[in-house]
DNA sequence: CTGAAAGCGCTTACAG
DNA sequence: CTGAAAGCGCTTACAG
């Protein structure tokens, strides 16, 4: 075959028109039975492949979703990545999908970028974007979906990132630790991170436990990130009896770093972590974690942004569920 | 403003024609820099972002790549996604990317779905697909690359699979073992498993050992699989010294379990992953597993695909390095 | 360096 | 249920 067959071509060797070809394509149901069977055959025969850049220009929707997110080298987006573009291929739509790496520069080269790229919507994490990204998509006005935080005016999926910092301050002081330490990811520009933290300290703040600024550590996200906080952490004059790490890669690292130290997790530290990554219930002793469920999230997501496209009214924001876990990184404080 | 803004309404404001304003964006260098710079100005003030499908429509090329894999949910896919992405938006080029989770249906069902979406190439994950799949592929003569395998005409980015496994058998023989069991995904359409375990197999009846049937078993990708894996091996009548797991969820989840169950790893048990995870040198002992350079693969593919489409010409195929790294979980067999 | 015109391959009112 | 025709918003020879 010379080239890449055109409706045109099945509308010939059936017998009919290219409009009627595009409607047996497109499933409207507007088509009698034999035609639709004899369209079936030339399309089988043709090996005929409808173009999609035609047809979305034709017709102003491409299926597709863009989606940007920090990256996929955290198994938390990854997996959200994964429920959102399973759920989508269910209804015939694909995914675009562009990671930033935490640089709001490249954001903003992937908002511009995907807006160039026929799609019907877009996701994004966080609700926190400089502003020449919010003015894009104003300017474009493509249905936008914000994930992993709340947005007072966009509709959003989000986790409740101040309660979970919440949550995981009140289950250590709960079992009575006052001195607490934190390591979190970059808080610039990642507004999970900041309301995580805010939360925690909120929570302490609230039973008269001050979390001095110095018991604050950044880190790069990375097992590498969780040990190197630990160690920050045991130079302080005052020793925290309890850490909460900003998410489980930091919080496996940071247990890691314990063990090898020779501390007794939970004996004389108590580690909580948060997103439940699968291997916090391996690892011996299983880390106490919040869950999030980031594979709903993608999945929901997909839904959310599917209604909205199918009814063009925006959807309603929602909180989705979070939960402590406590395994064995938390106990009582020392002495 | 009531509508975006097409190029004509670019070309009005700047006192041109369409066709200028499309060689302005571009960037052909044969506009004069004083019409550029109204043309720009006129971008700006409207807020331009140029239509894809028409765009893509209109020259043939949709900027696009499309990769299906088997899942993200596996670390290794995942890296090597975020590879691909980030050196494809490099050169202005977005991903489309799908997983199938292991299903061929699933496969065949994507293949058709992002060849109907204006894509310029094409990226599958192992060199053995359903024959629908190649039926499709040839039909749309779309730029086709396969990784993590090689395939005999088509233009591959592979790992020498069966390299993978000698590597493994070969440590461990050195070091004395004679009993082996091998842990594996599922051995099914997947040519990487399969082709690992062949080459350890092979290795290893070159040494004059055989490695029997019931010693290989087959589990879900997963920590969970790698534990049960390793609770069947230990039923046999005959005790493996060694285990080579097909890759390092599977080795982790096995190495847990044996630490669970109180074997001493390695002096009563070794054991030998693939891919090196980011976990596997975390964790206590060290697991020995067979390094992939699966970021650079995702890279490599954009690269080689990106060449292939500027050139024309089919690219080369090639093994990627591979690299045993000695750990702890590998020692002298017991006794 | 720039413009007028044709065309990319579909979809979709409109008419029957 | 089906067809003729216009149009989606760009790009790109062709001509100057």
């Amino acid at each position: 075959m010379a080239h890449r067959p055109r409706i045109s071509d099945v509308a010939a060797l059936a017998g009919v028109s290219p409009a009627t070809v595009s409607r047996a394509l497109s499933g409207s149901g507007l088509v009698r039975s034999d035609t639709l069977e004899r369209i079936e055959q030339a399309i089988l025969q043709l090996g005929y492949v409808p173009d999609g850049s035609a047809r979305a220009l034709a017709s102003g929707r491409a299926n597709v979703v863009g989606a940007i997110i920090p990256t996929l080298d955290n198994a938390i987006f990854a997996r959200a990545a994964q429920g959102l573009q399973t759920t989508l291929a269910m209804s015939g739509y694909q995914l675009l999908i562009a990671t930033h790496e935490y640089r709001p520069a490249a954001e903003h080269m992937l908002v511009k970028a995907l807006l160039g790229h026929a799609i019907d919507g877009l996701i994004l994490v966080g609700a926190d974007h400089p502003s020449p990204v919010w003015e894009l998509l104003a300017a474009r006005q493509v249905p936008l979906l914000i994930t992993w935080a709340m947005h007072p005016t966009q509709p959003s999926l989000a986790f409740d990132n101040k309660r979970i910092g919440r949550l995981a301050a009140e289950h250590l002081l709960g079992l009575g630790h006052r001195q607490m330490g934190v390591i979190s990811g970059f808080l610039n520009h990642n507004d999970r991170a900041r309301g995580r933290l805010e939360g925690f300290r909120d929570a302490l703040s609230d039973s008269g436990v001050e979390l001095s600024a110095d018991c604050i550590i950044e880190q790069p996200f990375g097992f590498e990130g969780g040990r190197a906080g630990l160690d920050q952490l045991l130079r302080k004059d005052v020793l925290p009896t309890a850490i909460f790490c900003g998410n489980d890669v930091l919080s496996v690292g940071c247990l890691l770093e314990a063990k090898a130290r020779g501390l007794d997790v939970p004996r004389q530290l108590s580690v909580v972590g948060c997103d439940n990554l699968p291997i916090t219930a391996q690892i011996e002793p299983a880390l106490t974690t919040i869950a999030l469920p980031t594979y709903e999230l993608g999945q929901q997501a997909a839904h959310t942004l599917l209604r909205w496209l199918d009814t063009g009214v925006a959807p309603e924001s929602v909180y989705l569920p979070i939960e402590l876990i406590v395994r064995g990184t938390t106990a009582l404080p020392p002495e």
